[in-house]
RNA sequence: GCCCAGAUGGCGGAAUCGGUAGACGCGCUGGUCUCAAACACCAGUGGGGCAACCCAUCCCGGUUCGAUCCCGGGUCUGGGUACCA
């Protein structure tokens, strides 16, 4: 009988949706798995054979994990709020969710015909109410709630109220935008508003003044990690940065303890070091520097307290506040003109173009080490979002501060025993202290650095600093708030009303706020976001609903905030969501919390390491806090799948001709090389009838062949329609069967690394399943396997296959999997294997890989249970036992010899035979034996030497 | 600039602990079947040499009886990040 895999897999995807096989329920009695993909977003070009190779792998050691006896939950939703889908209703005017739920079905119709094992009634989708109930639900709690520096968590505002209502601000340790001073009586003394402001300073959801990136071609703010090299990831328009009001989340916060969690998780170092390098902690001083002939004063921060003695200047950030303080009216006039030099710079050029420029600002600060004044510039290389916006300029030992000392002609002081600055600053931090005072010069304080190392002196300094009230040990991130709004309509909307421009949450049991309709996608003519258009958007607060925006009257109905949330808002906690995915009350029950825990196994891209993957570790964390999640790591092992690469293939057409040269005859003439669709290339041999119809200007096209065939060129590039290069799964699946497509997938190499996709190696794979199923069926429809004692080969060839495959599914070599099932079925055909015992195993062992065939051969085998449920097969060390000789491989430095041993000899007979070898005992003059080296069944090193 | 990962036949890749380098698959070559082709099956396939043997895991050096693997230096490729004080 024919390996028939349109008929099984067509049966097979029938019967595993009537009889429920994929669902999964709570079940104690049973130790819980949780596999997760990240999800897709459902764009409208539909999957290409890229996009699966994730989803494989987990599906493939989810079913394994089935196997050994787990409850294993493997959902699968759509991340589907975001951009694409609002750029193509700008353009066509077609309602974002009609395109976006287009684009769903056609992904669920391609995702099914792969045989994946998703609980589909746990489906979540970002854009439905039902789930961004629970992201605003989420963001009122982050609103509600501050975070407390000395308990390490988040806590209720009602809290700091109380604290603020006792003591003001004093002795307060928490998470803030600025630290503020004010009294219990000032605070008491304040009306709504105020209070409101004030409160603004330490929500964790907060509506903050702060420079963000602004993309005027988009319309809307993007976070840190949505800008790379100055312009958007989505389009590449140019970003610019623009103070405006946005909602903010304080991830800041939580830097520490997301630092401190990836000790915790099982992912691959280099996105660990990709986080740590994001989140950016570094250890530092907090100095005070009076500004002279004034009693203002200003903090800089600093990682090399050392360097004190060595400051020639000051430097501020020019969209510091403290400009205008320190700026003196003679150099008034330069200062505006620098800073409005500085603001027509965009992002891009600064990050760019890094030449030097400043303006002295007229004022001078008192080192409080050596009671020198130095000189206070304003300089864009000074950032404003980190640290205090403000630096002390060391120039013999940081690069930049050496640069702008030479630019403007400042003194250089170095500091470090025998380094030489003359021509360029010493940035090492290694060597002794020297100059830390200069000898001889009269001690402005009772402090020296002299002979330290710069370990020491760091140390040193920080001690004096802190004693003596000059400032601060501090550790400051890199890692900034997120900005959380999004002038865009396709998105969650804020639960958020405006009552006297104060933000006030509308009440909890009123969501979810759903999203408005609107005719138009654009922001409005006067510059609102897209909600700016919707007509029922304002909030009735005595009737507690959503009304028509003719209303507003402020007394009782209220704006609604325009702004709507960024893309991963929605992704930051659907994990929770699937473990109780139809939960109207909660995000997720305890009970069901407490059943799965969190994800085991997370598998995605690795371009999430900044984005999602900080977001969601940040957003768990706080629901940690509230004590929705039980667990503080989401995500306790992370496979980052590789991208797969186009293969893509060319032909060369003569310059100004219709004509078409081979490959290897090309170098003969003046030719332009073209894309050509893969689709038409079988093995680089181009079809040529194909070629002539594949578009019209190929039709009378001439071609010069090599050996009567044309053969086509090859480049690895990305997999994109424009290089004709995309390969698309449905097609696979058509020709060769799911089966075939999720053991080439994995055949490729291995999961975690980017590797080109060549649709020519896939008939190996198809060969190997129809081998497979000639083991049970014989040509003449015979089914072959027959109860009966296995023979020892045949134990150890299975034993051999299932120990291989045991250990490499569990790290993720998949692809040495499928050779070892190669091998076997070679084996086994070489033995013409028929016994049921045996062939019972290979199917048990298969299941995961291809399951639609492992399906079809249990049924055969006579089970009336799913194959899914087979108790995945032990192996036995006995079955496996080298009988057969090997070589021994002795050595004596120069000149090696064999001879031939038992495989399961000791350590003590193997030496005794080297020594009575006759082969060996012409080399054994003065030689004694020195080292016998064992591998069992492997080889036998005999190590001589004199 | 800094941080991380990698480099093995014509191609994708094996070698999981320092132990016969190139498993497995593709491609290629030859054969069987066929009028012929496709499919399928069998055999061969890193380079050199008639051969014994020699040379081969990016390059240079080191440790070791023995190095794709460990150490030092360098080249190239991919990824992350960047006036972060």
């Amino acid at each position: 009988m024919e390996y028939n895999f349109r008929e099984i897999e067509k049966k097979w995807h029938e019967r595993w949706v009537k009889q429920q096989t994929y669902k999964v329920y709570e079940d104690e009695s049973k130790k819980k798995f949780y596999v997760l993909n990240m999800f897709p977003y459902p764009s409208g070009a539909g999957l290409h054979v890229g996009h699966p190779l994730g989803y494989i792998a987990s599906d493939i050691y989810a079913r394994f994990k089935r196997q050994q006896g787990y409850n294993v939950l493997n959902p699968m939703g759509y991340d589907s709020y975001g951009l694409p889908a609002e750029q193509y209703a700008i353009q066509t005017g077609q309602h974002p969710e009609k395109t976006t739920f287009q684009n769903i079905d056609r992904y669920r119709e391609q995702l099914d015909k792969i045989g994946f094992c998703f609980d589909w009634d746990r489906e979540v989708r970002t854009c439905a109410p039902g789930y961004y109930h629970w992201t605003q639900w989420a963001f009122q709690k982050m609103f509600n709630s501050f975070y407390c520096n000395a308990c390490q968590k988040a806590q209720p505002i009602e809290k700091l109220i109380e604290h603020l209502n006792e003591k003001g601000t004093e002795s307060l340790d928490v998470a803030q935008s600025e630290e503020l001073h004010i009294t219990a009586e000032e605070w008491k003394a304040m009306d709504e508003k105020q209070q409101s402001n004030v409160l603004m300073n330490y929500r964790i959801a907060f509506l903050g003044e702060t420079m963000v990136n602004w993309c005027p071609k988009l319309g809307t703010v993007l976070a840190n990690d949505e800008v790379v090299e100055g312009v958007s990831v989505r389009g590449g328009y140019p970003v610019e940065q623009k103070k405006m009001r946005q909602w903010c989340l304080r991830v800041s916060a939580y830097a520490q303890r997301l630092l401190d969690g990836l000790d915790t998780i099982q992912w691959s170092e280099s996105i660990k070091e990709t986080q740590k390098n994001w989140i950016g902690r570094s250890e530092g001083t907090e100095i005070n520097f009076q500004i002279a002939d004034s009693d203002e004063s200003f903090t800089i921060f600093t990682t090399r307290a050392d360097t004190m003695f060595g400051v020639t200047f000051m430097v501020l950030a020019p969209e510091s506040e403290l400009v205008q303080k320190v700026t003196t009216p003679e150099q008034k006039a330069a200062v505006e003109e620098y800073l409005n030099y500085v603001k027509s710079r965009t992002e891009r050029e600064r990050q760019i173009d890094h030449t030097v420029t400043g303006v002295f600002s007229g004022s001078y600060a008192i080192n409080p080490f050596t009671g020198e004044k130095n000189p206070i510039w304003i300089a864009e290389y000074v950032l404003a979002g980190y640290g205090t916006g403000a630096i002390m300029a060391v120039p013999a030992h940081d690069s930049r501060d050496y640069a702008f000392a030479k630019h403007f002609g400042l003194p250089i002081v170095p500091l470090i025993e025998g380094a030489d600055v003359s021509e360029e600053s010493y940035d090492a931090k290694e060597g002794i202290v020297c100059n830390s005072p200069v000898e001889g010069a009269t001690p402005y304080v009772d402090f020296n650095l002299n002979g330290l190392t710069i370990k020491e002196a760091i140390a040193a300094t920080k001690k004096y600093v802190k004693e003596h009230q000059l400032g601060r040990v501090k550790v400051n991130y890199r890692l900034r708030d997120a900005i959380f709004s999004r002038q865009r309509y396709w998105g969650e909307p804020f639960p958020v009303y405006y009552k006297n421009e104060i933000p006030c949450m509308i009440p909890e049991e009123c969501l979810p706020l759903e999203l408005p309709q609107v005719e138009n996608f654009l922001p409005t003519e006067t510059g609102e976001p897209p909600l700016g258009n919707a007509k029922i958007w304002a909030w009735d607060e005595a009737n507690q609903k959503v009304v028509d925006k003719a209303l507003i009257d402020n007394k009782t109905v209220f704006p609604i905030e325009l702004y709507t949330m960024p893309g991963f808002a929605g992704s930051s906690a659907y994990y929770l969501h699937y473990m109780d995915p139809n939960n109207k009350q909660e995000l997720v029950s305890k009970k069901a919390d407490e059943y799965w825990q969190n994800v085991d196994l997370y598998v995605g891209g690795s371009e999430h390491a900044t984005g999602h993957l900080i977001y969601s570790r940040f957003w768990n964390k706080f629901l940690f806090d509230l004590g929705v999640s039980c667990k503080e790591e989401p995500f306790q092992k992370l496979v980052n799948q590789g991208m797969i690469q186009g293969r893509s293939n060319f032909v060369y057409r003569i310059k100004d001709t219709n004509t078409f040269v081979s490959l290897n005859l090309k170098k003969d003439y003046d030719v332009t090389p073209i894309h050509v669709d893969v689709n038409i290339v079988k093995n680089d041999v181009l079809d040529v009838e194909a070629f002539k119809a594949w578009r019209p200007e190929y039709n009378n096209a001439e071609f010069i062949l090599e050996d009567g065939k044309y053969i086509c060129g090859w480049a690895i590039e990305k997999m994109s329609k424009s290089m004709f290069n995309v390969v698309n799964p449905d097609m696979i699946v058509e020709n060769f069967g799911a089966d075939t497509l999720r053991l080439y997938e994995m055949f490729l190499g291995p999961v975690e690394q980017s590797k080109p996709w060549d649709t020519n190696g896939i008939d190996g794979c198809h060969r190997f399943l129809k081998k497979l199923w000639n083991l049970f069926y014989s040509r003449t429809d015979e089914f072959l396997p027959k109860e009966g004692e296995p023979t020892a080969e045949e134990l150890k060839s299975i034993h051999k296959l299932i120990k291989k495959v045991t250990g490499d599914i569990e790290n993720f070599s998949y692809n040495t999997s499928i050779s070892a099932f190669m091998i076997c079925v070679n084996e086994l055909q070489q033995l013409k294997c028929s016994n049921k015992q045996v062939l019972e195993n290979l199917v048990t062992l298969l299941s995961p890989f291809a399951p639609h065939m492992a399906e079809e051969l249990w049924e055969a085998l006579d089970h009336n249970t799913t194959v899914c449920d087979a108790p995945w097969p032990a192996y036995n060390e006995e079955y496996l036992k080298e009988s057969s000789a090997t070589y021994a491989v002795g050595f004596n430095g120069k000149t090696r010899f064999t001879i031939q041993l038992p495989a399961d000899i000791s350590k003590e007979d193997a030496e005794k035979a080297a020594l009575e070898n006759e082969n060996s005992a012409k080399y054994m003059d003065g030689f004694v034996v020195k080292k016998v080296i064992v591998v069992p069944g492997k080889m036998i090193n005999i190590v001589l030497g004199k």
